[in-house]
DNA sequence: GTAGGGTTAG
C-alpha cells in the first residue's frame, strides 16, 4: 500500500515520538486525511488519544475548506473520546457557527463522566451565547466553579462569562463579574458594551465609554460602533463628531463597519447630508452601507431621494437585503409609489427573499396604505409566520378602506390564536373601531 | 487552544 507520503506507514505502527506533529503535516488534503484514516483504523492506532485529537483537529478545524461532518464521524467512532477529542469537537462546532451541537457534545461530556477543562469553557461559552443559552451558560458556569481552582487561562473564561451573561440580557451579573475581575481588558470592556447596545440601554454605553476615556483604558473599532449606535438614537451629535474626529486622525475610515455606523449616526441626529457625505467618500460599500444610507433618507422624510439611491445600488450591482427592502417598501409606502412597491414584490420573490416577519408585515402595510387591500391579504396568508403588529398592520389597513366587516373577522380570528392572545392587542383595536 | 462589529417599519 502506498500513501504517496514521506513517512511510511509503519512509522505510525510504531508509534511515533510526536504523532500530532507527524498527523498535523501529512494532513493538508482531505484526501490525505482519508489515506491516514484507513490505515489507523486498521492498526487500531487511531484510539488512543494522541493520535485522535490531531486527525480531528487536521479534519475540523485545519483543513482548507474543514470538514466538520467527517471528523464528527472520526469522533463517533471513538471507543472513549477524551477531553481534548470533545474539545477540538465543540471548538469546531462553535466556530462553525453550529452552537447546537456544541452544547449537545457538552452534555455528553458530562454525562460520560469526562472533565471539561480550561480549554471547553471558553468555546462551549462561546456557543451558549451565539444561541442565547442562559440556563446552559449557568450549567456550565457551575461547573467551572467546581474547579476551585488550578486551572490557567482564567482570564479567557471570565472573559467568556461575561460575554455569555451581557449578551442573554443578564447585565447586572455580568457587571459584577466584570467589576470582580483584576484586569479588565478590552475584550471585557467591549463585552459589556455590547450588552449594553444589544439590549438597548443607550445611556449606558456612552456612560461605560466615559469610564473607559477617564480610566484610560484602551478601545477599538468594536467599541467605537457600539458608542455610535448609541449617539445616534441618543440624537448626542457632539460625542458622535468627537468619535468622527478621531477615526479621521487615527486612520480609521477605511473600516466599513465604523464608517457605516457614523453614517447612521448622522443620519439619525438628523444630518443627512453629512452621512450623505461619508457614504460617497466609502471606496468599498456593500450592502449594509448602502442599506444604513437609504435608511437615512426615508427616517428623514426623503423618500425619493431614498428610492433613487436603490437606483444607484442596483446599478452598483450590489444585492439588497431583508433590511434593504423593508426601508425600500416603507419609502414606497409613504409615496404611494405603487408601482415601484409592486416592483419590489417581484424583485423580493425573483431573489428568494424570505418572507420574514419584518418584511411581509411592511409589504402588506405597503399594500393596505395603497388601498390594495387584497393584495395585503394575499401577502399576510403568504407569511410563515406572523407577530401582532402584522395582524395589527392588516387589521387597520382593512379598517382604512372601509373593509370594517373584513377587519373584524381577522380581529376574531386572532384571538383565536393563542399566542396572540397572551399579548395585548385589545387597545390598539378599540382605537379603530371606537 | 481567547472576542467583538455596522443597516429594519408598523
Amino acid at each position: 500500500m502506498s500513501f504517496g507520503l514521506s513517512t511510511s506507514p509503519t512509522q505510525l505502527i510504531q508509534f511515533p515520538k510526536n504523532p500530532k506533529s507527524l498527523i498535523l503535516d501529512q494532513c493538508k488534503t482531505i484526501r490525505d486525511l482519508r489515506q491516514i484514516h484507513g490505515h489507523l483504523i486498521k492498526t487500531r492506532l487511531l484510539h488512543h488519544p494522541a493520535v485522535a485529537e490531531p486527525m480531528l483537529e487536521s479534519a475540523a478545524l485545519l483543513l482548507p475548506v474543514p470538514a466538520i461532518d467527517y471528523a464528527f464521524s472520526i469522533f463517533a467512532h471513538l471507543e472513549n473520546p477524551d477531553s481534548s477529542a470533545y474539545n477540538v469537537m465543540i471548538r469546531a462546532f462553535t466556530k462553525a457557527q453550529n452552537p447546537e451541537s456544541s452544547i449537545f457534545l457538552f452534555r455528553k461530556m458530562i454525562e460520560n463522566s469526562v472533565h471539561p477543562d480550561e480549554f471547553t469553557f471558553p468555546s462551549i461559552l462561546k456557543a451558549c451565547s451565539q444561541v442565547g443559552a442562559l440556563r446552559e451558560g449557568e450549567q456550565v458556569h457551575a461547573q467551572i466553579l467546581k474547579l476551585v481552582d488550578g486551572f490557567g487561562r482564567r482570564g479567557f473564561v471570565e472573559n467568556a462569562m461575561v460575554h455569555l451573561y451581557a449578551t442573554c440580557g443578564r447585565l447586572e451579573l455580568a457587571h459584577q463579574l466584570f467589576d470582580r475581575r483584576s484586569e479588565r481588558s478590552v475584550i471585557a470592556w467591549n463585552s459589556m458594551i455590547c450588552g449594553y447596545a444589544r439590549h438597548g440601554y443607550w445611556t449606558e454605553v456612552v456612560e461605560l465609554f466615559g469610564e473607559i476615556l477617564g480610566m484610560g483604558v484602551g478601545f477599538n473599532q468594536v467599541t467605537l460602533i457600539n458608542v455610535l449606535m448609541a449617539c445616534g438614537r441618543l440624537g448626542d451629535l457632539e460625542l458622535g463628531e468627537w468619535i468622527y474626529e478621531y477615526a479621521l486622525v487615527n486612520g480609521l475610515m477605511k473600516d466599513v463597519s465604523l464608517v457605516t455606523s457614523l453614517i447612521d449616526m448622522y443620519a439619525k441626529c438628523g444630518k443627512v447630508d453629512a452621512a450623505r457625505g461619508l457614504f460617497d467618500q466609502l471606496c468599498t460599500r456593500d450592502v449594509i452601507a448602502w442599506s444604513a444610507m437609504i435608511n437615512g433618507y426615508m427616517q428623514s422624510s426623503r423618500f425619493k431621494e431614498a428610492l433613487a439611491l436603490f437606483l444607484d445600488m442596483q446599478n452598483a450591482n450590489v444585492e439588497p437585503n431583508e433590511v434593504t427592502m423593508v426601508t425600500v417598501l416603507s419609502s414606497c409606502a409613504a409615496l404611494g409609489a405603487l408601482e415601484t412597491g409592486r416592483w419590489a414584490h417581484s424583485y423580493i420573490k425573483k431573489k428568494n427573499l424570505k418572507l420574514s416577519i419584518n418584511l411581509g408585515t411592511t409589504l402588506l402595510d405597503f399594500y393596505a396604505k395603497c388601498g390594495c387591500v387584497n393584495s395585503a391579504i394575499e401577502v399576510f396568508n403568504d407569511m410563515p409566520s406572523r407577530n401582532v403588529w402584522s395582524w395589527t398592520a392588516l387589521i387597520q389597513g382593512l379598517a382604512n378602506s372601509g373593509r370594517g366587516d373584513t377587519a373584524l373577522e381577522f380581529y376574531h380570528s386572532m384571538l383565536q390564536e393563542k399566542a396572540i392572545k397572551l399579548k395585548p392587542v385589545r387597545p390598539n383595536l378599540l382605537r379603530i373601531y371606537m
